[in-house]
DNA sequence: GCTTGCATTAGTACATTGTACTATATTTGA
DNA sequence: TCAAATATAGTACAATGTACTAATGCAAGC
């Protein structure tokens, strides 16, 4: 593991501990018996460092859709994508609840085009519903669609912080199955039979 | 106004315009011609300004709870409610986007028994939606008024983050026009046609 | 084997920040 | 009117992000 690596597995780690304020260089060097000199020199700004593990986060997500658009469409399919989002979600979480910090990077886009994956994703959900729809799981106009990627893109972003608002560290499994758990009753308000079939399947199968 | 109220306006201001972070003590002392060691006579710790900001908000809200349960239950009057509400979150979207810095306080829940508040706003929705099945607006049963809790604490809270994050300075109306007809679609999925006739009539009463 | 160039690391210095502390000024109340 | 409380200014200090410089390690080429 290159030392670049080794600073953003223990910044994550600290990251997700602490908060992305209260972890600082120095802190991250000694964790790594490093100087403070050398991490600037891997990533000359802190912000940098929160940049780069949301472009693994991306990363690590562009290759779930990869994986779902490669298969057959169906609900209890989308529900272990948005599964493994939530997963790779929590593993990252402090990089979400400090990304008050990198707003003016993303605003500014200089660095790291957040918007554009943004778009990207809405785009890939609003498919994912219409091929849902193809396939008889949902039954869904295109007002609804859109109603459905509008809420699907705050609650997947923001689940994350309601569950580490009163919590500081909660468990993942039981925190990523009650969020999953509400998308899925959520999409079976617009499922027909077999997309309500689909979803309670997928719901025994994570108890 | 007293100096204590002028320096949390001021701070309102500048942080709802650069953020927390980016907002020092001593910027606040100067758009007030004050010196830096007297903001800190007012407020000891700048957290103190972020608490005291959202006690500000918390009484705000508290009055629109008051003046909705002191009337008749509909589906009308509850999306007023929410209007007001999400104009107030508007209002101080700086301390809520800014939150992290105050996690550690309403989780130590010391100064500020945000937990509390968050709880007592939870009963009050459930009551809210019990309500509006009583007088015949919405057709829910108690697991689906759990559901509909847990989406408006969620979806309530967190709309403003997604809306600040593209646009740095939204525009007020427009925003909360869209994250209300949001929530009123989300609404409209449980209605009776009663409640369904009061929806649109307060979407049209929107535009 | 030695040197040259480049990547890495350490050390340090500096501006800025939150905040504590002290001294001065202003207001208040009896 | 004067003492006490409140408010304000000024300053000092520790901690932070970060820029800069010097030192070290290391691989390739002759």
């Amino acid at each position: 593991m290159s030392t670049r690596e080794k600073i953003l597995h223990t910044a994550l780690e600290l990251i997700n501990d602490k908060g992305y304020v209260h972890v600082g260089v120095r802190e991250i060097g000694r964790a790594l018996k490093k100087s403070p000199g050398n991490i600037s020199y891997h990533f000359s700004k802190k912000e940098d460092i929160l940049i780069a593990l949301l472009e693994q986060y991306r990363e690590t997500n562009s290759a779930l859709y990869e994986d779902y658009f490669a298969g057959q469409p169906s609900a209890h399919r989308f529900l272990e994508l948005m599964k493994g989002i939530f997963d790779s979600q929590f593993r990252y979480r402090g990089v979400f609840i400090g990304n008050q910090f990198v707003k003016e990077e993303i605003q500014s886009g200089n660095r790291y085009d957040y918007r554009a994956t943004y778009q990207q994703r809405l785009s890939g959900f609003t498919r994912i519903f219409r091929e849902l729809r193809e396939s008889k799981h949902l039954q869904v106009s295109d007002e609804d669609i859109e109603f459905l990627v509008a809420h699907i893109a705050l609650v997947g972003r923001f689940w994350i912080y309601e569950a580490t608002l009163f919590d500081k560290s909660p468990n993942q499994e039981s925190t990523v199955k009650h969020y999953l758990d509400l998308l899925a009753r959520q999409i079976s308000l617009f499922a027909t039979p077999l997309g309500a079939q689909d979803i309670s399947e997928f719901r025994v199968s994570q108890e």
